[in-house]
DNA sequence: GCACACAGTGTTATCGTTATCACGAACAGC
DNA sequence: GCTGTTCGTGATAACGATAACACTGTGTGC
C-alpha cells in the first residue's frame, strides 16, 4: 500500500541508500542525484516509515507524558508546554492519562518502554508509582518527574514550591484574621500533599498557632475529594473560619458541598487554594491561589530529560523547584483584589 | 541494552517463533514450554518492541489526536474521551497540538503518516485543511473529522448541532427581550463559525428581527479575538444589547474587554456563548451557554475511526451530529438561574 | 500396520530503514 | 606514473519481531 525506499529508488534510478542520504540530508550526494531522488519524492507522495528508521537507528523519536488527568487545568498546561518543546526538539509526545489509577499507570509504563521511547515524563499517581520509576530505571529509559517527588527515588524532579506555598496562604488567611484555619483534601501518598502539610504546619506555627490534627482532612486530589472533606469538615465540633484547599479542583468541590448547605464563599469561610484554573480565573477573579507557573513545569521537564536522553545531563540528580505567585482574590475575604487582565496573552 | 525475544528464546531453550507465541498467546504451545518461556520473560524483564511488531505486522497500534489547542476545555475533554476508547481498544494515542497554525498542522499530518498511525482523528485548523486531509486519503489512512468540516471534504464527521444551538441562544436572548444582537468571533473559514453565522440568522429571521451586517464581528476563536471582536463591537454607533460569542474562550475575551472599559455582564450586556467552561461553571453558574457534549465528540469519533479501521465502516460517509443543552446562567441576566451541581461526576 | 490429522515447535523470509564497509573514479602530491 | 585521499554510490547485513511454511512426533481410524 505504501510507498517505500525501494520505489522511491527504483524510480529514481538509485539504491535505496541514496535516497536514504537524501531524506537525512547527507552531504554525499550530487546535487543532480540529490534532485533527481526529491523529485521521485514527490511524484510518488513517499512519507519515510518511522518505525522501520526507528527499529534501525534503535530510538523512535517519541516521548512518553504521563499524567493523572489531562483534563484538569493544571497538567493541561503541563502537556501543552511540554509537547511545544518536544516538538520543537523533534519529538512526538504519546499521551497516557491514568487518571490517579496504578494499575492504569502501570501498564503505560509497560507499553510506553515497549515503545522504545526515548524519555517519560511522569507525573507520578502517588508514592507507590515508585515500582514503575525502577521498572523504568531498570529499562535504562531517561525520565523526569513532574510535579510530584516519589519517596525513595532519587532523580530528575520538577516540582513546586509547596512548603513555601503553603506556608505563604496560611500567614495571608493569618493577615486577614483568621486563626482557625483548615486542610483540605489530598491523599498523604502524595509528595505535595505532604509538603503543603508542613507549609501549612510551619505556618501555623509561624503565627503562634495551635495545631489541631482534626482540622487536617484528607481525601483525593478530585472534585470529589473537596466535596467529601467540606462535609467532613462541616461535622466538627468546632469549625474553622478560614479553609485551605489542597489544589484547585479540591477547591471547586469545597465550594460545591458548602453552597448544598446554604453556605457561601467567601462570606461564611475564607477559602485559599493551589493552582489556578485559567478561564475561571479570568471570568471572575474568585479563588485566592498560589500560582504555580505549570506550562514551566512542562517545558522545563522536557528540556531536562532531552538533556538526559543526548547525554548532556549532569551525573546527579536535578532537582527544580518552581516558585509560586500568590494571587488575591475574593474567596479569601479580602477586599483588595486585582482584577485578572488581559496581560498574559 | 534493551532484552530481545531472541534472548528470551535462548534463556528459555526454545525458538524465538516459540516465544512470540507466548507473548501474543496463541493456542499452540505446551503448557509447560509456556510456563518456561514467562519465566525466562519474567526474569529478563523482557518487553516486546513494539517498534519491530509494527514493521513485521504492518501496524502500529497507535492513532493521532490533532487538535487546535489541547488547553481550551473544549478540546481538553475531547481528548479525555478520545483516549479513553482507545486504550480500551488497545490504542495509543499521539497527541498533536497545532494551534491553529496550518504549518504545524502539515507537519504533524506528515509525521503521523510516517509513524504508520491506524487512524487520525482530527478536528482542523479551518477549511484550508482541505489539502491535509487529501494527503490522508491519499496514504489511504482512516480519518475522522472532529466538531469541524472541512468544505469540499467528505468523510466521517462529528460534530454539535451548531446552526440549531445558535438559533436556540438567539430565540433565548429574545425571550428576554433583546432585538438588537450581535454575533461575536470566529472566522469564516471555519464551518462551525458559518454553521452559529446561519443559526444566528435564522434566530433573527424566526424572530422577526432584522439583519445587521455590522453586527456580525469576525475574529479569532481565542481570547484575544473575543477581546478584540468586543473592541469593535463598541465603536459601532449603535450598540447591541445582547452578545453572542461563537465559543467559550472568546466569551472571555469579550467579558475582559468589556470590563476594561467599566462595562459589566450582564448589567451592560446579556452574554451567551458556545462550551462551557467546565470548572468555572462549577464555581460561578455564570456564562450561559449551549452546551456541547465534548467528551462523547470524543468517544464517538474514535468509534467510528476503529470501526473504520476493522472495515466495519460503512461505504458512505458517517455523520453524527450531536445536540447541546441550554445552561441558563447569570450572563445572560436571566433571573431563572440553575445552581450547579456535582450530579455530573 | 498404514495413512492421516494435528499438536507443538522450528526455519526461513520479510517488514522498511540505516550502518558499515566496499568500490570505482577523479584528482592531488611527489 | 604511483600512492593516497576524497567523492559519490552501492551491496550487505543488521534492527526485532512475525507470517508462512516445514518438520517432527503422537494418536486415531480402519
Amino acid at each position: 500500500m505504501a510507498v517505500t525506499i525501494n520505489e522511491v529508488a527504483e524510480h529514481a534510478g538509485v539504491s535505496p541508500m541514496t535516497v536514504s542520504r537524501v531524506i537525512n540530508g547527507s552531504q554525499r550526494v550530487r546535487a543532480e542525484t540529490r534532485t533527481r531522488v526529491e523529485q521521485a519524492i514527490a511524484e510518488l507522495g513517499y512519507v519515510p516509515n518511522s518505525l522501520a528508521r526507528g527499529l534501525s537507528r534503535q530510538k523512535a523519536g517519541t516521548l512518553a507524558l504521563i499524567v493523572p488527568d489531562v483534563a484538569n487545568p493544571f497538567f493541561t498546561l503541563i502537556v501543552r508546554g511540554a509537547e511545544n518543546v518536544a516538538r520543537r526538539a523533534g519529538y512526538r509526545v504519546i499521551l497516557c492519562n491514568t487518571e490517579s489509577d496504578l494499575e492504569r499507570e502501570h501498564e503505560y509504563v509497560q507499553e510506553m518502554l515497549a515503545h522504545r521511547v526515548e524519555g517519560i515524563l511522569i507525573a507520578p499517581a502517588n508514592d507507590r508509582s515508585l515500582r514503575h520509576m525502577r521498572i523504568i530505571q531498570r529499562h535504562g529509559v531517561p525520565f523526569v518527574l513532574l510535579d510530584r517527588a516519589v519517596a525513595g527515588m532519587e532523580c530528575d524532579l520538577v516540582q513546586g514550591d509547596s512548603v513555601g506555598s503553603a506556608r505563604q496562604l496560611v500567614e495571608h488567611l493569618v493577615r486577614l484574621g483568621h486563626s482557625r484555619i483548615a486542610l483540605l483534601g489530598g491523599e498523604p501518598e502524595i509528595s505535595t500533599t505532604r509538603d503543603r502539610v508542613q507549609g501549612y504546619r510551619q505556618g501555623l506555627q509561624g503565627a503562634g498557632l495551635a495545631w489541631d490534627p482534626a482540622l487536617e482532612i484528607h481525601s483525593r486530589y478530585e472534585i470529589t475529594g473537596g466535596y467529601q472533606a467540606a462535609q467532613r469538615m462541616l461535622e466538627l465540633p468546632t469549625l474553622p473560619t478560614a479553609l485551605l484547599a489542597v489544589n484547585n479542583v479540591v477547591a471547586v468541590g469545597v465550594v460545591l458541598a458548602l453552597r448544598e448547605r446554604g453556605l457561601e464563599v467567601p462570606r461564611d469561610f475564607a477559602l485559599a487554594c493551589f493552582d489556578d484554573i485559567e478561564y475561571a480565573s479570568l471570568l471572575f477573579p474568585f479563588l485566592t491561589a498560589m500560582v504555580q507557573p505549570a506550562e514551566s513545569f512542562g517545558t522545563l521537564a522536557t528540556q531536562l530529560l532531552l538533556d538526559r536522553i543526548d547525554g548532556r545531563g549532569s551525573e546527579q540528580r536535578r532537582h527544580v523547584v518552581l516558585a509560586s505567585e500568590l494571587i488575591v482574590r475574593a474567596s479569601c475575604g479580602s477586599n483588595r483584589v486585582a482584577m485578572p487582565s488581559l496581560a498574559q496573552y
